[in-house]
DNA sequence: GAAATAGTGTCTGTAAGACATTATATT
DNA sequence: AATATAATGTCTTACAGACACTATTTC
C-alpha cells in the first residue's frame, strides 16, 4: 500500500448506538426503538437499538454523540456511560460500508416508560428474560445486545457497576438486590456488606426510612464517574 | 431528529489502528510506524502507530482490516488480537472528522527488526519506558498508547494473556518471567505454578532442553483464541 | 409484643503468599 | 561432585461463604 494523497475515496458510514439498561420491576431491561416503517429503510419496523448516523456538525465526538442520542431517548443527561465496542464491516447495513461505536449505558430505573414525546419513533422496555425472539433485531444489533449483556454480567462479577442502576441515596438491601437481580443468582449479605464497605467507595448519606420496617443507611457514589474493581470476583466456587 | 432519508450527508473518515505489543531483550516494547515525510500530510516524520484508512474495497470487516495492517507491518498472520475502543472526534485529524477503531494485538517477540520490506514506512520497536517523549506521537496516538497499556498491564492481573507474548512450547518458568516484565514486579514461583496449573488452560508438550540447567515442562495454550480469567487478581495486598 | 427488615458475629474451608526443601538436569 | 534451575511441600494468614444472632423500626 503506498501513501494515499487523495482523500477522495469512498468512506464508510459512521453511527453511534446505545444499549441502555434499567432495572424495572425487579429485572434488568434494555430499550429499544422501532425502525421506521418505510420500505426504503433497512429492517423496517424492527426493534433496534437506539443510534444512528453522526452528525459531523453537531458531535464533537464520539461521546457527545452517544450522550446526544442517549438524551433523545431518555432526557436523561448525567448516566454511566462507557464504550461497549465498535462494530464494522460491508454487510451489516444494505446500505453499504458502515461501521458503529456502540456505548453502554446504565440509568437509575425510570418509572415511566421512555419519553416518546421528542423523537416519533416507538420506544420500550425489554426484560432480557423476554427479548423479541432470535435474530429479531434489526442490523447486527442482536450480536451487539448479546455483547453487551455478557460485558454488564462479567463485570458485575467484579465491579460495582450495578450502583450505577440505583437513584441515590441507596440503601444496601437495594443495592444488594440489584445485584442479585443481574447475577441471576443470590448473594450472602454479610459477605456482601463486608465487602462493599470495605472498598471504601460509599459515601454514607443518612438513614432511610419508608422503605421497610428498619431504616437503612443510605448511601452515594463518591465518584459517579467509575465503578470500582473488586480484587476477587464473587463467589469463586466453580 | 427526523429520519435521514437521504444518504447525501458529510461521512468522517474511517481507520483502524492496531497497538502492537511483544517481549524483546527482556522488556515490554511496542511498535510504532514513522508518518511520511511529506508536508502535505498531517504529522510529516512523526511516529505513530501502524493503521490507516478502511479500504471499503479490500476490508470485509474492521477485523480483517486490522489483520491486514498487521500483517503488513509484522508478517504475522495469527496474532492474538483483541478490540481496544474507538477513538472519533472533529479534532482529532486535521483533515476532518474522523474515528478509529484500535486494536490490541500480541504477539511472541521476533528476534529481528520489523520487516521494512513490503511498506516504505520507516517502523521501530519501542520499549515502554523509553518511549518518545510526552505528546510524540502523531494524532491522539500518546491517550491510545497509554489505553492500550492500562488495559493490558490490569488484563495481566487476571488473565492469562501474556501467554501470547510467547511463542509455543513455553515454560512455567518463562512464562512467570513474561508476567513479572509486564507487571513490573516480582511474582512468587510457587502460587504462580499453583494458580497456571490449576486453571487448566495448558497441554504438555514435553520437556525442553536447553534452556536452563534442568529441563522444564513446556505447554501450549489449549485455545489460542482467548485467554483466560482468573477469579482473583494477583497480590490482592493493597 | 409480633413481625419484618437491617446489621453484626462466629465458624470453617480454601487458597494465596512466603519461603524452605527436594528433584533433575548440565558441567 | 558442584551448580543451577525446575518443581514441590509446609506454614501462616486472609478472607469469602454459610448461617446464626442481635438491633431497630412499624403495626
Amino acid at each position: 500500500m503506498k501513501t494515499r494523497t487523495s482523500l477522495d475515496f469512498p468512506r464508510p458510514f459512521t453511527l453511534v448506538d446505545v444499549v441502555i439498561f434499567a432495572v424495572r420491576a425487579d429485572r434488568l431491561q434494555v430499550l429499544l426503538v422501532r425502525r421506521p416503517a418505510h420500505e426504503s429503510d433497512p429492517f423496517p419496523g424492527r426493534w433496534a437499538l437506539p443510534g444512528g448516523f453522526v452528525d459531523v456538525a453537531r458531535d464533537a465526538d464520539l461521546l457527545a454523540c452517544a450522550q446526544r442520542k442517549l438524551f433523545e431517548k431518555t432526557a436523561i443527561d448525567s448516566p454511566y456511560l462507557e464504550q461497549l465496542g465498535s462494530w464494522g464491516s460491508m454487510r451489516r447495513d444494505p446500505r453499504g460500508w458502515s461501521a458503529t461505536h456502540v456505548y453502554f449505558a446504565l440509568i437509575a430505573a425510570p418509572d415511566a416508560p421512555p419519553a416518546e414525546g421528542g423523537n416519533a419513533a416507538q420506544a420500550g422496555w425489554f426484560p432480557l428474560d423476554a427479548l423479541p425472539g432470535r435474530r429479531a433485531l434489526a442490523f447486527d444489533h442482536d450480536e451487539i445486545l448479546r455483547a453487551a449483556i455478557e460485558r454488564l454480567q462479567s463485570k458485575v462479577e467484579y465491579t460495582s457497576l450495578p450502583a450505577f442502576l440505583l437513584p441515590e441515596p441507596f440503601t444496601l438491601p437495594q443495592l444488594q438486590r440489584i445485584y442479585e437481580i443481574v447475577l441471576g443468582r443470590a448473594v450472602d449479605k454479610s459477605g456482601f456488606r463486608t465487602r462493599m464497605l470495605a472498598m471504601d467507595f460509599l459515601d454514607e448519606a443518612g438513614y432511610q426510612s419508608g422503605e421497610a420496617k428498619r431504616p437503612a443507611m443510605g448511601y452515594r457514589l463518591r465518584d459517579r464517574r467509575v465503578p470500582v474493581v473488586f480484587p476477587r470476583t464473587f463467589n469463586p466456587r466453580r
